[in-house]
Formats: C-alpha cells, sequence, structure tokens
DNA sequence: GAGCACTGC
C-alpha cells in the first residue's frame, strides 16, 4: 500500500480539538452540542464519524447552526449512489495516496467526493486546500455553487471557484475550491509542489483535455515528492483501467479503483444494415421516421458543424410540416432547434423550451428535436431526450507537425464518444439510440477512444510552459500518451527561434516572461517587444481581438450589408490593422448601443476581447511591459506591422506569379488570401495569422509586411546562408543586393529605399 | 469568394 509515511505526514500531528461551546447568540447551536468534528482524526476518518457529523445541528465550519434548507438536501444526497459507499470510500482513501475513481451520470460523484475527502483532510485546520479541476468554466462555477449550498456555507467563502477572470474565493477561509484545469496548471507555473492543496482531484479525467494530460504527468510526479499529497483520477468507465496502470505506485501494482454505479436509464441501440452513404440524408430521414412511429420523447440528432445543422433543421422541417399537413390526425407538430457554440446565448437556451403542444386537444402531441454540434455530448445536457440519431462523425482537430497546421476534419468518433451520445437518451427515461452505420463497422472501425488532444495539437505553449515548469526533457516527460517526438521538436524549434529558449532548451528571462501570459508564444512575443516599436497600446489590442472568436457577423439573409459595412472599418495595410480599428470604433461608439448591431458585429466577441485586454494589461504590468503609441499615425501602422513580424516571422508568405497565388516561406506550401481577407492589392509579401484547410488551403487574417523587416527583425529565421533554394530565397536575395548597393552608393544603411509599393488590382 | 468541432489560460 502507498499509504502515506508517518514521518512525513503533518497531519498526524494534529488532532481536531474539542471545543464546548460557550453562551450561545441567536444563531449558536444549542448549548451542550459538542464540536461536530470531535474525535476527528485527519484522514484516519470514517464514515460513521461523518454521517453523525452531517446530522449534527451545527455546522463544523462555519459554528452555525444548519440551516433548514441543509437538512432538506442532506436528505437528497443520501439518496445519490456514491452517498452508500461512503465507507468504503474512506477506507480506501486513508490507505492510499493515489485513486482512480470511476462514476457514471448521475452518481453525485463531483459533488460529493470533494466533500468527503474535505472531512477527511480538514483542510481548514492546516491552512490547506482541497481543488477539484473541471474541463470546463460553467462547470466549475454550477458544481461550486451546488456545492456551497449542500454544505449550508456561501459560494466565494469556505467553498469557492476559480476560473480565468473571476477568481470567487477567500484566501484564508476557501479550503474547497472547484476550478478549470487550466487555471490549476497555471498555479502551478509558479507554484510547482502545488504546497497549497492537501488533495487533488482531476474530474472528468477521461476527456483528456490538454490540462487535465499535463497536470496527470505533474502530480504522478509530485505524489513521490510530497507524500502528504494524495490525488484522485475521476474518469468515465472506459478508461479507468489505462489510469489505474499510470499510477501505479510500484510495477505492476495498479493503482486501486473506486467504483460507483450511475442512476440512468436503458438504452436501447440500433444500427442500420448496410452503410449509410451520404449521411445527413440519412438523419433526416431517421428523424423523420422517429417522429411518425415512435411514441412521445424529444431527440437529438448529432451533425458536424454549423451550415450541416442549419442545413438540416430546414429540411427537417419542411418535412415534418409536409408530415403534418398530410396527415395532421396522426402526427404532431414539430420544433426544430440548432444548437452549436457560436449561436448567441439566447438562441442556445431554445434548446430548453418545451415541446410543441398539439394542435388541437386531444391531437398528436408534438415533439422537440434538437440537432447539435458535440457541443451535446459533453457541455450541455438536455433532459427529456429520449431518442438519439447518431451518424458516427464529428469535426476533430488534427495536427500535421510538418507543416505546422492544425486543421478540422470530419472524422469518424470513437467507442467512447458513440457510447456518450447514446447515453444521452436515458437521463430521464428508458430510450433509444439510432446509429446510422453497421454493428460490424462499429466494432471494428471505431477507434476505443478519441484521440487525446496532446496528440492532436501544436504544443509550442504547452512547451513552455514544461520549460518553466521545470521539466527538463520534455521528450522522456511521463506522458499518459507521448505526442509525437516531431510535434515536440516544432515546439522547441519555434521557442529557440522566439528567443523563448537558448540553444540548449533553457529558459531565457524573455521566456519566462512569455509564459506567464495566456497567449501562444508568437503572440506573447509580439506583445513584450512591441514596446521598442512604440505601439504596444496596439499590439495590446490586435492580441485580444486575435484571442476571441471571429467579431464578424454574416447572416445568410445580409451577407451584402454585412460586407459594406465590414468595408467601411477594413484598412488596407492589412486585417490585423482592421482589428485594432473596429476595437478601437468600438469602444468609441459604447454610448450607442445599436453600433455592434448596426455594423454586423459580435457585441458579444468584442466584449469579450475588451475582457481579455484588461487582463493581459495586468500581466503587462506586473512585468512592467510598458504601454506606449507612436504619435504619428503613419508611422504607427507600420510599427504595428513590424511588431507582428518578431512573433509571426515563421507565418510568412510570397507572392508567386499573378494568379494570387502564395507560398509559404521554407514549407513551401500553395496557399491563397482567404476571401475575408480586407487587402486591396496582393503584395509581395504578406504575415499571416491562420492557415486553413478548406475547400482549399487559404490564409486567414493576413497584412502586407516588406523583406527588409524580416531580414531585420528575424535574421535568424531568415539567415539566407541556412535557407531552402527556391522563389522565396531568391526574392530576398535580390533585397539583400538591393540594399547593399544602395548602401554603398549612400554610404549609409538608409531605410528610405524600401519605399512602400503597392501594385494596382 | 468562404465559414466556426469543443474547450481552456
Amino acid at each position: 500500500m502507498s499509504s502515506t509515511a508517518p514521518e512525513n505526514n503533518p497531519y498526524l500531528a494534529h488532532k481536531y480539538p474539542a471545543q464546548q461551546r460557550g453562551p450561545s447568540g441567536s444563531n449558536s447551536a444549542p448549548l451542550g452540542v459538542k464540536e461536530p468534528l470531535y474525535g476527528f482524526l485527519p484522514r484516519k476518518v470514517n464514515g460513521e464519524q461523518v454521517r453523525k457529523a452531517l446530522e449534527n445541528d451545527l455546522n463544523p465550519f462555519t459554528k452555525q447552526a444548519h440551516s433548514a434548507q441543509y437538512k432538506k438536501i442532506l436528505e437528497a444526497r443520501k439518496k445519490l449512489p456514491v452517498y452508500a459507499q461512503m465507507d468504503d470510500f474512506y477506507k480506501m482513501f486513508s490507505d492510499n495516496q493515489i485513486i482512480v475513481m470511476v462514476g457514471e451520470t448521475g452518481s453525485g460523484k463531483t459533488t460529493q467526493i470533494p466533500q468527503f475527502v474535505a472531512y477527511s483532510d480538514l483542510p481548514h485546520t492546516k491552512g490547506k486546500l482541497v481543488a477539484c479541476t473541471q474541463p470546463r468554466r460553467v462547470a466549475a462555477m454550477s458544481v461550486a455553487k451546488r456545492v456551497a449550498d449542500e454544505m449550508d456555507v456561501q459560494l466565494g467563502r469556505q467553498v469557492g471557484y476559480s476560473i480565468r477572470f473571476e477568481d470567487m474565493t477567500e484566501p484564508g477561509t476557501t479550503f474547497l475550491k472547484y476550478m478549470t484545469d487550466g487555471m490549476l496548471l497555471r498555479e502551478a507555473m509558479n507554484d510547482p509542489n502545488l504546497d497549497r492543496y492537501s488533495t487533488i482531484i482531476l474530474d472528468e479525467a477521461h476527456e483528456r483535455t490538454l490540462a487535465t494530460d499535463i497536470l496527470m504527468g505533474l502530480l504522478k510526479n509530485l505524489a513521490k515528492k510530497r507524500a502528504d499529497l494524495k490525488i484522485i483520477i475521476m474518469s468515465a468507465t472506459l478508461d479507468a483501467l489505462k489510469f489505474q496502470k499510470y499510477f501505479s505506485v510500484r510495477s505492476n501494482e495498479a493503482a486501486p479503483l473506486f467504483k460507483v454505479p450511475g442512476r440512468t436509464f436503458p438504452v436501447e441501440v440500433f444500427y442500420t444494415q448496410e452503410p449509410e452513404p451520404d449521411y445527413v440524408e440519412a438523419a433526416i430521414r431517421t428523424v423523420l421516421m422517429i417522429h411518425r412511429a415512435e411514441d412521445p420523447g424529444d431527440v437529438l440528432l448529432f451533425l458536424t458543424g454549423e451550415e450541416e445543422i442549419e442545413d438540416a433543421c430546414r429540411k427537417i422541417k419542411l418535412e415534418t410540416d409536409d408530415l403534418v399537413n398530410q396527415d395532421p390526425d396522426s402526427v404532431g407538430p414539430v420544433t426544430c432547434i440548432p444548437l452549436y457554440s457560436s449561436l448567441p446565448p439566447q438562441q442556445q437556451q431554445r434548446i430548453f423550451d418545451p415541446a410543441p403542444s398539439p394542435r388541437t386537444t386531444g391531437g398528436p402531441p408534438g415533439r422537440k428535436i434538437v440537432v447539435s454540434t458535440n457541443i451535446a455530448e459533453t457541455s450541455l445536457t438536455i433532459d427529456g431526450i429520449v431518442y438519439v440519431v447518431d451518424p458516427g462523425f464529428s469535426k476533430q482537430k488534427v495536427y500535421n507537425p510538418r507543416i505546422r497546421v492544425e486543421s478540422l476534419l470530419v472524422s469518424p468518433i470513437s467507442k467512447a464518444s458513440a457510447q456518450q451520445r447514446a447515453g444521452r437518451a436515458g437521463r430521464t427515461r428508458p430510450g433509444k439510440c439510432f446509429r446510422l452505420y453497421t454493428e460490424k463497422d462499429f466494432m471494428n472501425e471505431l477507434e476505443e477512444q478519441t484521440h487525446p488532444e496532446i496528440l492532436r495539437s501544436n504544443l509550442s505553449n504547452v512547451v513552455l510552459e514544461l520549460v518553466k515548469l521545470g521539466i527538463r526533457d520534455l521528450v522522456r516527460f511521463d506522458y499518459v500518451d507521448a505526442p509525437a517526438p516531431e510535434t515536440l521538436m516544432r515546439a522547441l524549434e519555434l521557442l529557440n527561434y522566439l528567443a523563448a529558449l537558448d540553444d540548449e532548451g533553457n529558459l531565457t528571462a524573455l521566456g519566462a516572461i512569455m509564459a506567464e501570459f495566456p497567449l501562444d508564444p508568437q503572440m506573447a512575443k509580439m506583445l513584450i517587444v512591441s514596446p521598442e516599436f512604440k505601439c504596444s497600446n496596439e499590439i495590446l489590442t490586435i492580441t485580444a481581438m486575435l484571442s476571441v472568436p471571429n467579431v464578424w457577423l454574416r447572416p445568410n439573409n445580409a451577407r451584402r450589408e454585412a460586407d459594406a459595412a465590414k468595408a467601411m472599418l477594413t484598412v488596407p495595410d492589412g486585417d490585423h490593422l482592421t482589428m485594432l480599428n473596429v476595437y478601437n470604433e468600438y469602444m468609441n461608439n459604447q454610448y450607442d448601443k445599436n453600433w455592434t448591431w448596426s455594423h454586423y458585429l459580435s457585441a458579444r466577441a468584442l466584449a469579450q476581447a475588451e475582457n481579455v485586454r484588461k487582463q493581459l494589461e495586468r500581466t503587462m504590468e506586473r512585468f512592467e511591459v510598458e504601454l506606449v503609441s507612436h504619435s504619428d499615425q503613419t508611422k504607427l501602422y507600420q510599427n504595428v506591422r513590424q511588431a507582428l513580424v518578431c512573433g509571426f516571422f515563421m507565418q510568412i508568405a510570397h507572392k508567386e506569379g499573378e494568379k494570387g497565388n502564395y507560398l509559404t516561406v521554407k514549407d513551401n506550401q500553395v496557399v491563397a488570401l482567404h476571401p475575408s481577407c480586407g487587402l486591396d492589392t496582393q503584395p509581395e509579401w504578406v504575415i499571416f495569422n491562420e492557415f486553413v484547410l478548406t475547400t482549399r488551403p487559404y490564409i486567414r487574417t493576413v497584412s502586407e509586411v516588406r523583406a527588409e523587416w524580416l531580414l531585420d527583425f528575424a535574421q535568424t529565421y531568415f539567415d539566407l546562408s541556412s535557407f531552402p533554394d527556391g522563389e522565396t530565397k531568391r526574392a530576398l536575395d535580390r533585397v539583400v543586393k538591393k540594399r547593399a548597393g544602395k548602401a554603398n552608393r549612400d554610404g549609409g544603411d538608409d531605410n528610405r529605399a524600401t519605399k512602400k509599393h503597392k501594385k494596382n488590382k
């Protein structure tokens, strides 16, 4: 057993003091009630003791009498499956440093286990905290609120949460903290031993977010250094064994598993006999079949993206209206509701509307049909779903380290994902799931698990974080799943070019500051150097705008108007400056509530940019990165583009021929300017923020730059002696020669020779 | 002449 060595366990020295209540005020417990935690020995607590304490009239953490509400909630808690296993939990928790736990939907693990841990750790007596991480912000907030209610305390005091932009905790008081996994990773960068925490619980570990994966690696290491730290990994059943093995203390001795049954209803699964050639068509056909032939109950259909979903909704609406008209006595009315993340929250709320009422009293009942992306697989739960239609596809991020490109591809889902989707039909009563693929394909073709994000992402950010955390050998770091070495090499190479790491791979002073910004390294770099170009105000704004979703709206029925509004705000020098302009105009017009709407801009995204900008500004202040602007606008706009080069010099493309083709520098990918690009010409050299692979390879968010800037501000990367042969090298060579000639004639390196030239369309 | 799977700091 891996129980904590006594000499290293600070808890063993402490025994909870027995306190008699003194004369009481109105809020206090009756005289003579013993301290509820009397006799609790940290980490030697058992279920019987805790149940007694829970029944006590006195709240052990606030020393106030429990409210009536508390008693009511406690009765509901007692019915949760996990509550019945309290004794087993305390036994396993006391005896082990690391536990893997599985609890299906409805087991109550997310709300109860952290509380169980708190009663055992008694973190409040030690100035410590119990942390429970969540992959999503809303979950961290809502679970914290629920648990605060259950413990009869005010949210933000004994129980709190911590997410980006909002720290709802009280230092010294909060001892149970729900937080996003990314937030805990941030904390680890400045406190690698995570000394504030007595126990860390990673919830939803099966989702394998980047942050959770890195945390698992860190915690496994930390467990060896900190015998007093306990770790609980909570996951879905399918992944448990993998985590048990990963967290084995000795070889061949897996971490113990704590299992809690869920509380869901059975879901009957149906497969097609033959593969479906057109999954959207098949999906619509299946939805119509359900509506005609199945008992009342709402339907959830999974598709892959916005366009597909809007399209399917239109078709379903048309077809079901037809059915109703043909046979109003047996077919009920339908509402079809699209659901994807870029919908405004108000429209997302529509999924909670009730199904439509029958058209006539006693007529056939109505049905709600939700057509959704993967957002309904994990992030949003819709009660009342009885039928799930699963075509078996989703858009997934893939990363190609060779050309450093992340793109979205429609790909088959995993078995785990299919199981999760089916489960959505059984939350309120028994349901049915229609899989639009054969059982054979399910068994033989689908992967067991979705590839974790760490295998599908550009890792430059992660690598910088790991180096900052003091991880020296990134290739040999103990990953749950190790990324491709080439992905790590690409990240190290980029960080070296950015001067965040030196040639030996050591973190530079610059790199240490870069790591503190919640940004990709390229953006952090350009932000930090921007004061040298007297444009940090502007780069800060651009960075914030690049960190939020697209601000441009383009409704189908008003494309022209939207394009015209965009043209009014466009800066011809480049899309980055257009973003700056949009933000500034937005700030100047904040008194006008209609401004964003009338300019076809997303108020939500702009508000987010404002928020991000404030956060980044605070980090800049912390590291004394000055906020300055050049007084001359022409010079300012030029300097902004120069600062862009300092971060994004690896994202340059050179024009080839007259057909509007560009070649990316060094990688030699043929790309085109994205149609949303606002440049009024096709400049010879451009810098781009994003490479997107859709109908063809595009570069998006593009600005004009000059070859001279590349040579001046990214000398290492543009060192021509090590540059691959090709047209771009020849073009750069010409610039170098021209400059040398000019310098000789002028007797100096006068940059005015690089006067901006623009070709006409 | 196109799109934004989903999160997170």
